[in-house]
DNA sequence: GTAATTTGACCAGA
DNA sequence: TCTGGTCAAATTAC
């Protein structure tokens, strides 16, 4: 069934899924409660059918869907791709790696823009995707600490909202052509899709930390955010593959932020923690989604919807162990939980998903 | 003043 | 011809 499905899918259709066997349970309940009012129960009934609604939908859109939204490399371990580093040049164009020296083309050169454009078009892209969790900060470089500057919006035929570039603030300075695509997703509005292109070959972006690099941007966003009054909180899970393959690099550690405060996971040793430290939660490897793992070279961030339980998604029992001894990082809103964080449980009260609840900044963002 | 963002236009590929 | 990706001038923010 699930062949074919991106790990985007399968995160998706986890959400969609569990969420209707959640609504299924309340529906259940209110059924067999005194207290059971029809308004509730037909609520209960319309989530239920949205949900799986949704969760066919993304069955039917299959990979395709994958490849055309999120791009190529997104796919389930099995079907990953091993796709070799970008060849990132000062112009944008994108070169042999065994050639390091070939000039960039200068931004008003002579050279025919379509050679350039037929590169970049033909060539084996490598590639991260990210999810994250509206209420975020996406405008921004996205909590990864590379910052990014944007350089172009479209609206994209058969999408709801439109896709925003974004390539290394670096780019001229440091002739790092990485580049990233955001889009919020149209399956699940509680998504927000990152597609991550080429390998960064700046020194801020290649001087990753899963702990806390910042840079320009982060900084600068922070501390308008602090000016906002705002509180920052990250959600955000990160899984590397082999296929980046660089062991290390992996660790970009994407992230983002929303208004909130903070709770952080760290992945150490096949098991969650509370990113508080002093509490140093233990979070079982089981409420992993089964999509989550190291295998695969994406680093992908989990969302919550205002409205989706963390329990609802399908957990694996056999997360991989992490051999190589490196962080990841899962932070997740303390704003929407009022449950422990220890077992993972967080209750979230149903509510219609409603652009008017979300941050301004992703309302901006997208209009 | 500088840097970042917006947005219409251009171009290549399908 | 349509669509996605990028450019670059204009605009905005810091």
């Amino acid at each position: 069934m699930e062949k074919g499905l991106g790990i985007q899918q399968k995160i998706l259709m986890n959400i969609e899924l569990k969420q209707g066997q959640d609504l299924a349970n309340q529906l259940k309940k209110q059924l067999y409660s005194p207290k059971r009012s029809v308004e509730t129960c037909e609520f209960l009934v319309t989530r239920l059918l949205s949900s799986y609604e949704k969760a066919l939908s993304i069955l039917n859109k299959g990979g395709a869907t994958t490849k055309a939204v999120v791009g190529c490399s997104l796919g389930s371990p099995g079907e990953k791709k091993i796709l070799p580093p970008p060849l990132i040049l000062k112009s944008g164009a994108f070169k042999l790696e065994d050639d390091p020296c070939t000039s960039p083309r200068s931004e008003k050169s002579d050279e025919p823009r379509k050679n350039v454009l037929k590169k970049r078009k033909t060539m084996t892209q490598w590639s991260e995707q990210v999810q994250v969790p509206l209420g975020t900060g996406v405008e921004g470089p996205l909590g990864d600490e590379s910052s990014w500057r944007k350089y172009g919006q479209k609206n994209i035929f058969g999408a709801t909202f439109p896709r925003a570039y974004y390539r290394c603030t670096y780019r001229n300075s440091q002739g790092c052509l990485a580049t990233k695509q955001v889009q919020r997703s149209d399956e699940s509005l509680s998504l927000i899709l990152v597609n991550y292109k080429g390998r960064h070959a700046c020194k801020k972006g290649s001087e990753s930390s899963a702990r806390s690099a910042s840079c320009g941007n982060e900084e600068k966003r922070h501390k308008t955010q602090k000016q906002n009054g705002e509180k920052t909180n990250n959600f955000r899970m990160c899984h590397k593959t082999e296929e980046l393959g660089k062991g290390t690099e992996v660790e970009r550690s994407p992230s983002f932020t929303f208004p909130s405060t903070i709770v952080e996971f760290v992945y150490k040793e096949n098991h969650f923690y509370s990113g508080d430290t002093r509490q140093n939660s233990f979070i079982d490897s089981r409420y992993l989604p089964s999509s989550i793992n190291q295998e695969t070279s994406e680093c992908s961030y989990l969302s919550l919807s205002p409205y989706h339980n963390m329990n609802n998604f399908e957990f694996d029992q056999s997360l991989p162990s992490s051999e190589s001894g490196l962080t990841e990082i899962l932070s997740a809103p303390n704003s929407v939980t009022n449950s422990p964080i220890g077992d993972f449980n967080i209750s979230l009260d149903p509510v219609d998903f409603n652009p008017n609840n979300f941050p301004l900044d992703i309302l901006e963002f997208f209009s």
